[in-house]
DNA sequence: TCATTAATGTGAATAATCTCACATTAGCGA
DNA sequence: TCGCTAATGTGAGATTATTCACATTAATGA
């Protein structure tokens, strides 16, 4: 183990992993090879093992991994041995799926918040027992509830200034949904989803490939 | 201009660029520099010139890039001066919301198909006036409809068999929102879009960072 | 106890990607 | 017409990420 910069890829990775992993376990699969869990990533082995010795040595060569042990780690490393509050900003469609899809649940993230701007939306109860509140109430709520993450699935042209409202409250990660570039200062770690970006890239692919 | 493989970064930062450039149409603006559009995407001006050299010179030197201009050859960079048509298989929360979503239609992609397992779900017709289909259509509709991708969002349990039956109905291009690493033909293009993995990762940056 | 085996951990080699720095050139005004 | 300006296009260099290849070591069984 050595004290270096984390590519950012292996961080992603290391959430793959966790969740093949987590997989394996329902499988009562004991141990696993780098080899084995590597194919079912779709990585090569050695990648797994460097992206490992990052944070330090959780194999047993000759042996392999032992799962659970394993998922263990992995959730130490990437900090989701705590739960982590989520608040949603923008409850049309795509918000309102995802502040019920089980995932989040799932992999310990919880929210304790959600706001809209549309009147008739807010003091609506969501299937969760959450009560939408209104993007007004953004700062005070954010505080209150100790939100630790905003996902932002408001409309492009919302998001920059939602984005700037989560900032002055205090927030330090922002998911965002929205089919723009949003800036924040650098103690704020954003990170976007886009799927129409990946919708072209298969474009791309699709008519070039061929 | 060369013969080179093109980097995957590249065809994703050609989208940001093309929908940057989009916004920019829509202020009016009708030229723009490396430098500025750069900044407005977050990245260096000099990866801007150096992706787009991949596919030719689209910039005026001294002045800078036509927007209008440049949003057109990008489209057709990325195979999206033609419509493609898309189907959606799983209509839970996540996919209904999906295909509603205004952003596929708006850059071009049009759904042809919708199917689920639910008994109750399908014979529905969704606000897009599309009817839900029974998966055990699939293949004869894909074709039949002439389906371009196919976007799954099932449980991560069944992703993997719906997968494989896209590909024997002939479709090249998947996009999976189940969060599994689904194996699939070298034929076949598959994208992957998982919001726990970016929650993940500011998690990882939350607890790490400060 | 000791050789054997299997799979890890890792330095070195390779490959991919990004950034710099500047030569090049289109447009503009004198 | 010609020089000036501003921003592109690009080779070379720097950086980052991936893969190879093998020395290392825990477990096992004779």
């Amino acid at each position: 183990m050595k004290f270096a910069k984390i590519p950012m890829a292996t961080i992603n990775r290391l959430s793959i992993y966790m969740r093949t992993l987590q997989d394996l376990l329902d499988e009562d699969v004991d141990v696993i090879s780098s080899e084995r869990l590597a194919k079912q990533c779709g990585v090569n082995p050695a990648q797994i093992r460097k992206d490992l010795a990052y944070f330090g040595e959780f194999g047993v060569r000759g042996v392999g991994y032992r799962v659970n042990d394993l998922v263990n780690q992995i959730k130490e490393i990437l900090g989701l041995q705590r739960p982590w509050n989520l608040a949603m900003i923008g409850l049309g469609n795509l918000g309102s799926a995802l502040i019920r899809h089980a995932n989040f649940v799932k992999h310990g993230y919880v929210f304790t918040a959600a706001f809209d701007v549309d009147p008739q939306k807010v003091g609506k109860r969501l299937p969760t027992g959450l009560i939408i509140n209104h993007v007004d109430e953004l700062e005070e709520l954010i505080k209150e509830r100790d939100v630790h993450v905003g996902l932002i699935t408001t409309p492009a042209s919302e998001a920059q200034s939602i984005a700037n409202q989560l900032v002055l409250a205090g927030i330090n990660g922002i998911l965002n949904f929205a089919p723009v570039q949003i800036q924040v200062p650098d103690c704020c770690h954003v990170e976007n989803v886009d799927f129409t970006i990946k919708l072209d890239s298969i474009a791309y692919h699709l008519s070039s490939g061929v």
